[in-house]
This record gives C-alpha cells, sequence and structure tokens, in this order.
DNA sequence: ATTCTTTTGTGATTTAAGTCATACATTTAA
DNA sequence: TTAAATGTATGACTTAAATCACAAAAGAAT
C-alpha cells in the first residue's frame, strides 16, 4: 500500500483534499507489469482507466503487415484509456509495458464518477488531453518538415528528458516512434555514434553529446556540423 | 439574433435545459469572416473561445520558410481555442476562414464557467478533444503507411463527408492538409481527373467516383484498378 | 483591354528513404 | 553447449516524392 501513495502527488490530483485523494485509493487496485506486458488491447471494449505510478509504457498500433507504431509513450503519473472510457468506445490502441511497470487500474464507473463529483480533476484530465493533442500534432508537423535524422534527434532528445540520457529501446522501437525502418534508423544511429553524439550497448542508446544533438534537433544534417 | 439559435442544436449542448442554453447565448457574441479571414493567430495570448456555426475553418501553421500546414478543418458545431483557455496558453495555430463563415464567440473567463457549472459541457469537451486526438494520431499513422496518392484520396473522403462531393479548396490547400507540394498534389490529382474519379473547376475538387475513390483510400494504386 | 496575380500543368533531375539480401554478434532457450 | 531468436550492421538497388524551371490558363485589378 506504501507504494501507491506517491500517485498522490500527482499534478492529476493537486486540487483534492486529503480525503478525495484517499476515496481514489481506495477504488483503485495496483497491479504490476513486466517488460512486454500488455496493459490493454486496440479495440477491446474499455473497463478500467489505468494511471501509471512507475515505469514506461507504449501506446502501439499495428499495421495489417505487422508493423509496429509507436504513437505515445506514458510515465509516471500519465493517464491512459481516458478516451475510451469518457467516449464509452473501444481502446484505440495496445498499451504495453516497455519496462518493469507498475500501474493504478480504476474501473471505468469509478472514473467517471470521480469526473463528476470533482470538476478540478475534469479539469486536470481536459489539460492533460490537451497537451497529448498538441503533442501529436507536433509530430504531424514534424513528418511534413523533418527528414528522418531530424525526426530521430527529436525523439531522443524528448526521451532523455523523461528517463535520463540512457535510453532503454532497441532500434526497431526508435524506428516504431519515428515512423520510419529498421534499417534506416541503425543508419542514422550509426552515424551517431560515429560522430561521437550518443554511445550504444545493445537495446539501448546513452546521449553524450547533448548540445550537438540539439543542433541536429534544430535541422542542419550531422554532416555539416 | 435568429441566427444564433442555430448553435443551440449542437450536440455540445444536447444535455443543457432552455435556461442554460439562452445564458451561452447571452455571454456570446456572433461574428461574420470572409473566405481568408483571420480568427485567431498562433501565438496570441487566448482569450476567446469560438463555436462555429456556418462555414469552414483551416488550423494552420507556417514552417520556418512560409509554407502552411493545416493541421484540421472545423465545421459546424465544432469548437475552437478551448485548449488553449483551459491550459491557460497562447493559441497554438492560426484559425483562418475557408468560406464566408459566422461563429459564435465566448470570452474564455465566461466559458470557463461555463464548464464549472456545467459537468454536462465539460464532458461532451473531453470527447470533442479525444476525437481530435485520434483524428490526428490516425493522421500520424497515414505519415507512416500510406503514399501520397492514398492521403489525398483519404482526405477527399473525408472532406466530402462534411461538405459533400464539390470540394472548395485549392491544390495549395489540398498539399497543405496532406503534408506535400503543390506540384505533387497536382500530378496525383490529375491523374485522378484521367482516371474520371474527380472533375475540377479553379478552386474546385468535384468527386465524381466516390467509390473508386474509396478503393484508392484503401491502398491499390491507381495504375492497377 | 491590358497587366498582374493566382492557379494549374509538365518535364527533367536529384535525393532521401524504402526494400532486399546477407552477415555477424549477443542473448535466451532447449 | 548447441541451437534458436533477437538485435545490430552494411551493401546494392529501387522508388516515391521533392526540387527546379518554365509555361499556359483563368480571374482580378487597373
Amino acid at each position: 500500500m506504501k507504494n501507491l501513495e506517491g500517485i498522490k502527488t500527482c499534478n492529476l490530483f493537486g486540487t483534492l483534499s486529503e480525503k478525495e485523494k484517499a476515496k481514489i485509493l481506495s477504488v483503485s487496485v495496483q497491479k504490476e507489469y513486466e517488460r512486454g506486458g500488455i496493459i490493454s488491447q486496440e479495440g477491446d471494449r474499455s473497463s478500467y482507466v489505468y494511471i501509471i505510478f512507475e515505469g514506461q509504457i507504449k501506446g502501439t498500433r499495428f499495421t495489417s503487415d505487422g508493423r509496429e507504431i509507436i504513437l505515445e509513450v506514458f510515465g509516471h503519473c500519465d493517464m491512459i484509456g481516458q478516451v475510451a472510457a469518457i467516449a464509452n468506445e473501444p481502446y484505440y490502441y495496445t498499451a504495453i509495458a516497455l519496462t518493469k511497470a507498475r500501474v493504478n487500474i480504476i474501473k471505468k464507473e469509478d472514473f467517471m464518477e470521480l469526473l463528476r463529483l470533482n470538476p478540478g480533476i475534469n479539469n486536470k484530465v481536459l489539460i492533460a488531453l490537451g497537451k497529448r493533442l498538441r503533442a501529436a500534432q507536433e509530430k504531424i508537423e514534424e513528418f511534413v518538415n523533418d527528414k528522418v535524422e531530424q525526426r530521430i534527434a527529436k525523439l531522443l532528445i524528448a526521451l532523455s528528458a523523461r528517463m535520463g540520457s540512457e535510453i532503454p529501446f532497441t532500434r526497431q522501437e526508435i524506428a516504431g516512434m519515428v515512423g520510419t525502418t529498421i534499417e534506416t534508423t541503425i543508419r542514422v544511429t550509426s552515424r551517431f555514434k560515429e560522430a561521437k553524439v550518443i554511445r550504444t550497448t545493445r537495446g539501448n542508446i546513452i546521449i553524450i553529446d547533448k548540445q550537438k544533438l540539439g543542433l541536429l534537433a534544430e535541422g542542419p544534417p550531422l554532416e555539416i556540423l
């Protein structure tokens, strides 16, 4: 039960009284997932809302030919499943644990109740959704404006802002996040390595020159740096 | 005042009593825009929320080299500016009238008050935001999976669902919406014309073979149809 | 009517990234 | 400890779409 407490510090619940927070905890169950564990699945009827307490979770869709597109990466205090819950629709994508993850699960009905009784939460949920919308729209802009090299640089920066300079993803996953193939991702990261912008181990990318990575994200290709 | 009434039929206000609806009308002002008229501008401090009563409005951002990216197209009963209002941030993009448009303007403070007093509206706003998030994520998927031809086919179908088979956009605008150049857009639409999928006049695309367009949106390129 | 501006149309060329094929290293499983 | 699976690496080739460059048609403005 001790771990559950951490979730109370989330911005989402910032406006609530101790009593209300306690109520949320009382209606939520905590569950732990191993890397690769499936939290919720695309197309399933939505029954729960999830608040992430620890670890990273990816929101993924699979194309008809089996390729994986990672639409979002969630971390501490992020909430998933609320869009499906509120609109009463099936989940739009599959949520998979990227690392060992601990998640608070709230029944849809309890969540809706929570929203109804606490306008403060309602507002926080709205703000969070707004942020996700903007993030998605920024990504669209990137597809229009940026080359793969630049998109990968931006992604690495964004990921390192959340989880430090050691990024525990394979090239395959990176490819899924920027919407490219594994081969190009390997080629780009190899170039980054050669230019001493990153180091890598199997399944990890370690940023060693954040400044140069920032330049790459701004636009100029590696060759002219 | 008569025109204002139409907005009451919007789903957004479905759960409200007549009295509450009247309240909304009392705090909103109606304004008309000509094609090209600017409703709100990227970066401006958000002061109003807009509900579209009539016409089409595009949500646009400009790249550093002046190209236009149209992120969303809004129509009857859509609301814009609410994300900026709720998060208390500047507008994320510029809203420009695509056609003659009539818009209800609500002061940010009045809108926030409305949200606070009517959980029903709050919920509707959440659902609408959720839909926009999914639309944006679908677009990301399109960038990953689809070729330009397919993306243009999908766009034309989506637009025609809202505004009929005559689509009043230039190739330039179409290009901005699918994230490509004007040249490729012209080439693709020229091919569509030759295959009798569409007709065009200056500034307009008229869909004449909806079924074939549907096929194109599904994937197979024109040549093999 | 003539000029200016916007929109549409095409050809030639370049380029970024996808595709295919193959190899090797590192983990995990049998 | 050997085999299978997964992740990384690279070369050769193809292709979709961008870029550049120019031209003609359709409206709008003078």
